[in-house]
DNA sequence: CTGTTAGCGCTTTCAG
DNA sequence: CTGAAAGCGCTAACAG
């Protein structure tokens, strides 16, 4: 392995000098600067990571704490991991991947070994535990999703976040209400809502719980106007069966606004069974699907902005890693609240 | 941070006696050894990983090289990276992710700076440059996915890997071949085989490549009884349009064999706007579905063994990196092809 | 069975 | 503007 030193004594200076040229905490000549670059390529020498890290007792490294693996997997979550990866890069960061199948003790190994400057939680539920488990760490983190049950909302549209964790995170409340109410406002007199699994919603996913209370804001809201069917959280096995009676009867809704992204081919398939053309006969207009699924036809859409997500995930533990360095409180770097915007809103349209 | 010296005067030891505990590299009476737990538990001690690091040049750390987000990303990639995070903390090991988008940069920085004990490579394309770095940086690795192009097979039906790289993968001829035979075997006797999207046989990736020649060999194989045609690996734009050309046609297929599998929906949007219900009119076969997804609605397919290939490819780093620490070649743990199943077979059955 | 000690490669203070 | 030297927390060789 090829050391400072080798450097060093490659480019006739001091050891330290070569840390200075590679820091750039001091100011070093033109010229020694050159011959010390110069060394460096030659060698091919690479700056040893832990060395730095032992010594600085910073690692450049993030914690991301995956949802885990096995059959309660969503596409969505691979998704986040790479391009929060991508986004981390771009503020110097690696990211080191922690399987929710270790849960709260493989963060504590994460803090404990120094591993870490910071965390993301992903798939977070409402009271999360892993979030005291953090803030008693004292590590800095930040969250995809928040912790906090829905609020009501002020008069200007928002709820109050103060004293939340930061976090970065769709409005599904207002995703949910836009999704009704435009469905609403294109002409459909029957709308239902499919709220996420049954499991998300009593692991009170914060998605979940927040996407059913902005259905319950809409539902009352179009009271009078228009009917909003509110169905079930369904079991994986059901669905298809429930999808059937819904569609199947002459009262059938003809929008229905999925929230439940991995149900939609079989919402399609349900359709379909039931002699229904979409978007002729039914409009299907999915809430949080990732950019690119296209269910294999054009449908109107609420897409999750997966990229505005994790860059702004990033950036808020960046900024809490900067805080807890200052001595400051990492808690207080604020959140950012996503507001959802409608695609291809003209498919909408009413048969 | 408290240490190991904390941990030493605590227990009344000397600081190394608490390493030995720690690394059980020494016998070491009871007594002794519940003292030093004992304080450890009490401090809530951790090793420092990156101190730990320095001084045995071991990490415990795995580098994944993902396929770069945005555009290219496929729902596979962010499923392997979360089964093989699982897998390597069966061994003891964390993962630290790479993304494609630095390339071969990112691989050198990972390696040069002792990041990672060894690196395991995803989206492996056929000669692909990444292999020929790793065993220039002398860092151990194993693919998911192979570099070599297919060669012909031997009596016994294997192909000979000698030389090859150490890697884990579905045997994507062998499962192509299977699909488009045991399609024609149900009575089929017009069969179509639906390619990888242009840019991943463009891009010359293993499974396409190797699902392209597994469908040379099936259609020359039935030549004479069954007619197979071969698709053109399509664009993402045209798959709709060609599709509607290929179903429309009243000498369309009977069964369609899809490697696609991102354009399943899309094949079933299709369909239906042919009005051929599946799998009444048109048998839709996926090969190389990710475990679990459905597609809406039961097929015959060959799934993507998900789980088979991280464990296998995780074992194989994890001999690299026994073998490259002993001395010993690297590149010499072999490697594991597994071989594809047809799951739901009866429902291939020809209308 | 346990203690003492020499570094691993780096950052940073102290001294020119 | 540059050099010398201390020491981060740990492992493992050496010495009882």
């Amino acid at each position: 392995m090829v050391t400072m030193k080798d450097v060093a004594s490659r480019a006739g200076v001091a050891q330290s000098t070569v840390s200075y040229v590679l820091t750039g905490s001091r100011r070093i000549s033109e010229r020694t600067r050159l011959a010390v670059e110069e060394a460096i390529a030659e060698l091919g020498y690479h700056p040893s990571v832990s060395a730095r890290t032992l010594r600085s007792a910073r690692t450049q490294v993030l914690a991301l704490a995956l949802p885990r693996g096995g059959d309660g997997y969503r596409p969505t979550d691979g998704r986040f991991a790479i391009e929060v990866c991508d986004a981390a890069r771009a503020h110097g960061y690696d990211v080191l991947m922690l399987t929710e199948r270790e849960g709260v003790p493989g963060l504590r190994r994460m803090a404990g070994g120094g591993q870490a400057d910071g965390a993301i939680l992903m798939a977070v539920a409402v009271d999360d535990p892993r979030v005291a488990v953090l803030r008693e760490l004292g590590l800095p983190f930040a969250l995809l999703g928040t912790e906090r049950a829905p609020g009501g909302r002020g008069a200007d549209g928002a709820e109050d976040f103060s004293g939340a964790a930061p976090f970065a995170d769709l409005d599904w409340a207002a995703a949910v209400e836009l999704a009704l109410t435009a469905a609403a406002g294109a002409g459909h007199t029957g709308l239902a809502y499919l709220p996420c699994a049954a499991e998300e919603v009593a692991g009170r996913k914060g998605y979940a719980v927040r996407g059913l209370a902005g259905a319950g804001a809409a539902a009352e809201r179009l009271a009078g106007s228009t009917r909003v069917r509110l169905l079930e959280p369904p079991a994986p096995d059901a669905l298809y069966e429930e999808l059937l009676a819904l569609l199947g009867d002459p009262r059938r809704p003809t929008a229905l606004a999925v929230q439940h992204v991995v149900g939609v081919p079989t919402v399609l398939a349900a359709a379909e069974a039931c002699g229904l053309r979409v978007p002729e006969d039914l409009c299907v207009l999915p809430i949080g699907m990732l950019p690119g699924d296209t269910a294999g036809r054009p449908l109107p859409r609420i897409e999750l902005p997966v990229t505005e997500m994790t860059t702004a995930v990033t950036e808020l533990v960046v900024a809490a890693i900067a805080a807890h360095g200052a001595g400051e409180d990492p808690g207080a770097v604020g959140h950012r609240l996503i507001r959802p915007a409608l695609l291809d809103a003209q498919l909408l349209h009413a048969g």
